[in-house]
DNA sequence: TTTATGACGAAAG
DNA sequence: GCTTTCGCCATAA
């Protein structure tokens, strides 16, 4: 077994983990994803661990908003106009789970917030 | 094996 | 509300 068996989890897999762990009709922002996985400060490597995942993850990837409630902007304006997720489909999975977007697309944390 | 780059969100003013 | 800045990790060669 190599160092990295199971005490050195990379972050990702934690990560992984730890959204695979959100409840339904729930949301959780990135530093809190980071914050349960054990990885504060570092909210910005689950949008990387996000980013990594498969398109067949068992992954709630939509349930993982920005600290304003918004959606994650995933990699819709890199450049790719022809992407297959837009982010129109992860505020319809949302929908589709019970939690209700503002007039503007925003969510609610506190009341849609995942409190752990 | 090592080095270098790219890439992501959060916070503050 | 918007913009800029910071630092970290994984991947690739």
């Amino acid at each position: 077994m190599k160092a990295r068996g199971s005490a050195r989890l990379t972050a990702c897999e934690r990560i992984r983990a730890t959204v695979d762990v959100i409840p339904r009709g729930r949301v959780a922002s990135y530093g809190q994803v980071a914050a349960e996985a054990g990885l504060v400060g570092r909210a910005r490597l689950v949008g990387r661990a996000l980013r990594e995942l498969p398109e067949g993850s068992a992954v709630p990837w939509h349930r993982v908003v920005n600290a304003s409630g918004r959606i994650a902007a995933r990699a819709p304006a890199r450049g790719r106009a022809s992407e297959a997720e837009p982010e129109g489909l992860q505020r319809a999975r949302l929908e589709s789970e019970g939690v209700r977007f503002d007039a503007r697309g925003r969510i609610d944390l506190d009341r849609f917030g995942w409190r752990p």
